[in-house]
DNA sequence: GTCGTGACTAGCC
DNA sequence: CGGCTAGCCACGA
């Protein structure tokens, strides 16, 4: 299994209305320094539809990016019910989903 | 096989 | 408190 089907497949995990940060993701997989190639892989991801990555926002509960747009990003979080405001996740503790 | 890039994070100034 | 730098991993050329 190569390190961004495992991102994916983590990323797939994530419940609707809820997010997950890099960070947890990477360390979910086993290599909590890989934040960066996790973030890397959705990007490149050729699962677009199907890999979730908008689910995905960074430690602070920013968005960080967004391969379609930020905006676009926000709009389908707010649409999944999570509440997004000026590019970062409001209760962003309060939706984020842990892989523990 | 080596260099450069990227949707990041934590630490330092 | 805010901005910048260094370090980390994986992938593409």
């Amino acid at each position: 299994m190569n390190f961004n089907e495992s991102v994916w497949k983590f990323i797939k995990k994530i419940p609707k209305g809820k997010v997950a940060t890099y960070k947890e993701i990477a360390r979910a997989i086993g290599n909590v320094n890989a934040f960066r190639a996790v973030g890397n892989a959705c990007n490149k991801n050729p699962h677009s539809p199907k890999a979730l990555c908008h689910r995905v926002v960074a430690a602070d509960g920013k968005i960080g990016g967004y391969a379609f747009g930020e905006k676009k990003k926000i709009l389908l979080l707010k649409k999944e019910g999570v509440a997004v405001s000026n590019g970062k996740i409001v209760d962003f503790e309060n939706v984020l989903y842990k892989f523990d």
